[in-house]
DNA sequence: GCGGCAGTCATACGTATGTTTGAATCATAC
DNA sequence: GTATGATTCAAACATACGTATGACTGCCGC
């Protein structure tokens, strides 16, 4: 009857995740968390020392593989992919690797540009944004630097503003898109996101269009 | 010398203000909102009562202003405003009302889904958007409503990650984009979201290509 | 059997937080 | 000038938090 017991630190983490996904990171306390995994207060520093570092070990341990099937995706697509292939690649291992905890998760983690989130950002993130950066210059290669690095982070923006708002989103609207296929949210996000990332260019800016006239 | 002293209430709100978006709402005590607007403790609890109302007070007197003003641009636009303009109604005011504090501050709102911030998504957030989904109906009148729906929040999902990470971005390129022209920003993001929402249809599902092939 | 040790536990410590209090100060009307 | 109401102030309150401590438990090698 009773589910396999799992490790102490795993069902600290697993608490942790769901906790921290639900409430976000300085709203959820300790004491949530050993009450959600059924452990003792103490066992959280005994096994991460510090929250920070437990932070940093729910985030890890979910980002990671998901980085990871993104590079693989991207790097499965050949070449030169195209957006399409581009912007799946970047959203669609969301839905594959998930349990529904991870996702509000990511969501938090993206939308926090806190200390703490930085720390991780910048390891662990920096590696996939120039990756997925070449690819675009190479899919659209009449962007400028800036333009790529713009609309790459549009399209992340997309992603997390759709997983930061999931369970919010519902009552926002009248529409039964509760509980909805996860899998037709991202086939419509790769459908929004490859038309933006090729865009035409922007006009130039008026200052620009004056030396013309002259 | 010493700029218009202004009213102890209104230092709150601009302390406040700056040092919720800068750090987030529970990240940031009460005693480092006075320390910031220089007024005793106490004043804050006598004028707002509590800090949740005081974080409502906070986002009201900004979310206000701007949603009026999107509903202007939207409304100058005429009878069907084209995507671009929809795309412009929405974004632009962002830049024209705006202080610099704002911007962070915004971010955070859409980016925390908990309680105190669904308090006024729903009140002050739900006209603009059935407005704005009203509009983007007629502009490209091929969408479902759920694909309307969706496409709306990844309009709103690349605003809110733009603003709630002005302060990281710089470090994950080596592009010299700060201190950056907001206004720029802007257009590419009208570009990308405005394709976006004209994106052709999302290809059926695998399920009733199948009935296509019997 | 028993020593050692990783893991667990109840409990406590120090601190930071939101909130309250009651006296002091200020402005304004009479 | 002084009474009155609004505002500001220093100080305290209760609580919740992250962390630390020291005793206890169960297990494995010998």
């Amino acid at each position: 009857m009773t589910a396999a017991p799992l490790g102490t630190k795993t069902r600290i983490l697993d608490a942790a995740e769901k906790l921290f996904g639900k409430n976000g990171f300085e709203e959820t306390s300790l004491r949530d968390i050993t009450a959600e995994a059924q452990v003792n207060l103490a066992a959280v520093n005994y096994h991460f020392q510090t929250k920070e570092s437990l932070i940093d070990a729910v985030i890890l341990r979910r980002l990671e593989p998901l980085n990871r099937k993104r590079m693989e995706m991207l790097d499965a697509a050949g070449e030169t992919p195209s957006v399409e292939q581009i912007a799946e690649a970047f959203l669609a291992p969301l839905i594959e690797v998930d349990i529904p905890n991870v996702a509000p998760l990511v969501g938090r983690v993206f939308s926090n540009p806190a200390q703490f989130a930085v720390r991780v950002f910048l390891k662990e993130l920096a590696p996939v944004v120039r990756r997925f950066d070449q690819a675009i210059a190479a899919a659209v290669p009449a962007l400028t630097p800036e333009e790529r690095f713009w609309r790459l982070h549009f399209m992340a923006g997309a992603m997390t503003h759709m997983l930061a708002m999931w369970d919010v989103l519902p009552m926002m609207t009248s529409l039964p898109i509760h509980p909805v296929d996860r899998g037709a949210v991202v086939r419509q996000m790769v459908q929004f996101v490859a038309a933006g990332l090729r865009a035409p260019l922007v006009a130039k800016p008026p200052a620009e269009l004056d030396k013309e006239r002259t």
